[in-house]
DNA sequence: CTGAAAGCGCTAACAG
DNA sequence: CTGTTAGCGCTTTCAG
C-alpha cells in the first residue's frame, strides 16, 4: 500500500503537522524531531500526493501542451525542451497532439481544463480553427489560466514566434543574388501565410515580377505529410511546365519531398533546382544535398515560452500584457543552392 | 474563479450529491432535475475536479513515460500514438525524457511517484542502468503500479518488443544474398545487443567469418547523435582501409550518417557500399538513396502496451504475470543495397 | 516548537 | 429519486 502522511507521523511518534513542516521545510522544527521524521519518511518510501496538495494550494504545477503532431521534429524539439525546463522548475508537463481535429473529436483541451493546469502553451492556433476551439480558448481565458502560443493570434495571448517574414525575404533574396529570375514557391496552411508574404516581398523588393503560377499554397487544409505534399507540388511544377531555377519551400520536410520528387524526375539539385528549406531540422544538414534552409532558434523559443508562462503563472499582475515576442532567424546556407548560375550576364 | 461543484448545486436548487450523479451518469436522476442541473453546468462552465475526484477513487487516470529523447522520431512516435490511445481511454499521458541521465539529475521516476501515475511505460531500460533508477522501478512495483517497458528487463515486467534477432539476421542475409563478402557493423548500446547478435549469427549460419575489424560497437555509453555515431564509425572504419562492401547499421539514423560519411569520401552508395539500416523512420524512404531497412510496427507495439498496460491497471488479477510480447518485423527493401554485386560468381 | 482541527472538491454510503 | 454526511491526504491557522 502506498503510505500517507499518518503512516509517517505514526512512526516517527508526532503529529502530521509535523511531518507536513519538515516535508515542505517551511516553519522552524526541532533538529531531532525533524531527523527522526526524515528517517520515519525513506523508511517508508513516502511521496506526498499531489493531488490533496493541489486541493489545497489550487496549483497543480501541471502545464498543458497541445501540438499538432509530435512526430516532426519542430514540434518534438520544442516539447522536449519545454519539458525539461519545466521540470527543473518543478512543473509537469502533458502533452496532448491534435492532428488539427475538432476539440469534440479529440478533447486535447478539455483534459488540460479537468487537470486545472496552470497554464497553457499553444502550438499552433490557427486562424480558421474550429470555432470550439476558440470557445475553449476563451474558457482558458475567463479562468485566468495564462497561455502562451507559437502562432501569433489576436485574443490578446502573448505570442512567441521566430521573425519569418524577414528571415523569407532573405532566403528568396538568397536566391536572387544566385542569379535565379524564376523562383517558385510551395507553401501551406500549416506552415503560416508570412513565409509566403517573405517570398512575395522579396520578389517585390527586388522588382521582380510575382508570377502566380509558380506559388503554391494551399490556404485551406491543414497539410499532415509534409514530404508528400513537397514531392506532389514539385511535380505538378515540373509536368505542367512551369519554368523556374529556384525553389522556397515553406519547410525542411517540404523541400526534402520536393528533391526527392525532383530526383525521380531526373532533374539535380543544386545545378538544375536550387531549394531552399525552412526550420532547419537535424535532417537539413544530413540530406543529400545538404539543405540551405532558415534556422529557427527553438532552444531560446522554449526557454522563452516556459519563462513568460511562468512568470504569468506565479505573478499574475501583468497577466493580459500581451507580448508577441519574435526572434531573429538565421540562413544557413549549405549545398542545395549550389553557386551562383552561370547563364547569369553581369 | 473557477466553479465548483456546489456552485452549481446552488444555481440548479439541488444538494451537491444529485450534480455528482449526473456528472458521473451513475444513479437515476428524475430527467427534469438532470436537465436543470445540465443547464447550470452549461451555464457555468463547470468542469470536475480531477484531483478531488483521484483523493476518493485513488486512480489518477494518468501515466508516465519515460523515453531516452524526444525528438528521435522512433520515440516520438511511439509517445504519440500512446497518448492518442490512452486519451481515447480516457487517461492522461505525462512523458519526459531521460536524456539517460541519472535519476537524482534528472528526477522523471519521482515525479511520476508523486503524481501517483496508474501505471508506468518505460522506454528504454538498459541493463547497466545506474542503482538509483533500478531503485525508483522497485518503488513502482512495491507499489503495485504496473510497468511496461519497450526494452526486455528482467524484473519479470512485461516487455514489448521488435524480433531484432530474426530481423537482423535476414536483414544481415539480404546483403549475403546479393553477394557481399565483408560486411561491417555498426552498433551501439542504445540500440541494444539484438541486432549485433543477429548479424553475428547471420553469418555464422552462412558459414562466413565474423571478423572483429569490421565491427563497430560502443556497449559501454549511449549515444545521443546517432547520425553522427554513424558519420564517424563509417569514417573510421574507410580511413583504417578495413575492407567491406556490405553495411548493417543498428538503426535509420546511423545508417544515414553512414551514408552521408561515405558519399563526402568520395563513396557511392548503393555501388560502392551497400547500407542496411534498421527502424524504417520517415526519412528512410525520403533519403537519397532510399534506405533499405526494417520496419518496426510502431503502431501495433503502441497499442499493445496500453491494452497491456490498462488491463492491469483495471484488473489487476495476473498484475505480475510477466509476458515478453515479441513482434515480428519486415525487411524493406528500398535503394541503398542495389542489385547484386557484379564481380559475383555463381 | 508542536498538536488539534478546519476544510479543499468530490464521491459513496446511508437515510429518507 | 434526492439530501446529508463522512472522509480522501494534505496544508494551514490557531492554540498551547
Amino acid at each position: 500500500m502506498t503510505k500517507t502522511i499518518k503512516d509517517v507521523a505514526k512512526e516517527a511518534n508526532v503529529s502530521i503537522a509535523t511531518v507536513s513542516r519538515v516535508v515542505n521545510g517551511k516553519d522552524r522544527v526541532k533538529k531531532e524531531t525533524r531527523e527522526k521524521i526524515q528517517r520515519a519518511i525513506d523508511k517508508l518510501n513516502y511521496v506526498p500526493d499531489q493531488a490533496a496538495r493541489t486541493m489545497i494550494n489550487k496549483k497543480t504545477r501541471t502545464i498543458g501542451m497541445v501540438v499538432p503532431v509530435l512526430s516532426n521534429e519542430y514540434w518534438a524539439k520544442l516539447a522536449e525542451f519545454i519539458q525539461r525546463k519545466l521540470l527543473k522548475k518543478g512543473y509537469t508537463l502533458i502533452v496532448s497532439t491534435s492532428y488539427y481535429e475538432s476539440e469534440s473529436d479529440n478533447p486535447c483541451l478539455s483534459t488540460f481544463l479537468e487537470r486545472k493546469v496552470d497554464g497553457l502553451i499553444a502550438g499552433t492556433l490557427t486562424k480558421n480553427m474550429e470555432e470550439d476551439i476558440s470557445e475553449y480558448l476563451e474558457r482558458f481565458i475567463k479562468q485566468d489560466i495564462p497561455i502562451v502560443s507559437f502562432s501569433s493570434v489576436k485574443n490578446n495571448i502573448t505570442s512567441i514566434t521566430g521573425d519569418d517574414l524577414t528571415s523569407s525575404i532573405e532566403a528568396v533574396e538568397h536566391l536572387i543574388r544566385l542569379g535565379h529570375k524564376q523562383i517558385a514557391f510551395i507553401g501551406s496552411l500549416s506552415t503560416g501565410i508570412e513565409r509566403e508574404l517573405g517570398y512575395r516581398n522579396a520578389l517585390m523588393l527586388n522588382n521582380m515580377a510575382v508570377n502566380e503560377d509558380l506559388i503554391i499554397s494551399n490556404r485551406k487544409d491543414h497539410v499532415r505529410n509534409f514530404t508528400q505534399y513537397g514531392y506532389h507540388c514539385v511535380r505538378q511544377l515540373v509536368l505542367e511546365n512551369k519554368e523556374f531555377s529556384g525553389l522556397f519551400c515553406s519547410n525542411d520536410l517540404i523541400a526534402i519531398g520536393a528533391i526527392k520528387a525532383l530526383d525521380e524526375l531526373g532533374l539535380d539539385v543544386p545545378s538544375d533546382k536550387a531549394v531552399v528549406g525552412f526550420d532547419d531540422i537535424d535532417m537539413a544538414g544530413l540530406y543529400r544535398p545538404a539543405l540551405t534552409t532558415v534556422k529557427q532558434p527553438i532552444e531560446e523559443m522554449a526557454a522563452t515560452a516556459v519563462d513568460i508562462l511562468l512568470e504569468q503563472i506565479e505573478n499574475p499582475i501583468e497577466r493580459y500584457l500581451q507580448k508577441n515576442i519574435s526572434f531573429p532567424m538565421e540562413l544557413v546556407i549549405r549545398q542545395s543552392c549550389g553557386s551562383p548560375k552561370k547563364n547569369l550576364t553581369s
